[in-house]
DNA sequence: AAATTGACGGGTG
DNA sequence: CCACCCGCCAATT
């Protein structure tokens, strides 16, 4: 596993409940400023397998953005479940919601 | 080895 | 807001 694979996992890993990150964002943190299709294909690999919390990642948008109904259905409750607002067309407020890491 | 493929993102109109 | 277009980049074809 490369680094910059086991720092998106990290990453994700501190997304507290009720929060959000956005795909572009987790890439540039762990350190690929245009690696958010890393960040997809690792959510695919890696999100059953290390038990990632992947329903608290959006895109830029602040949409679901899986493309499987089945899916967009099991992250909207989710994030209800831990009380993150998702309106009808699976929309989060994102600056409300955005996890934004502090420096340390 | 070349083309295709995304749970993306930013810019433009 | 919406629709496009284009850059991105590693895994799969």
């Amino acid at each position: 596993m490369t680094p910059f694979t086991m720092r998106v996992i990290e990453i994700i890993r501190s997304i507290p409940e009720g929060a959000v990150m956005t795909y572009g964002q987790i890439a540039e943190l762990a350190g690929s400023r245009r690696g958010a299709r890393q960040v997809v294909r690792i959510l695919h690999s890696s999100s059953r397998k290390y038990g990632l919390p992947w329903h608290r990642v959006v895109n830029s948008k602040g949409e679901i953005a899986l493309q499987d109904e089945e899916g967009r259905r099991m992250q909207a409750m989710y994030l209800r479940d831990e009380g993150v607002p998702v309106d009808d067309r699976g929309r989060v407020d994102l600056p409300a919601r955005q996890y934004i890491p502090g420096p340390d």
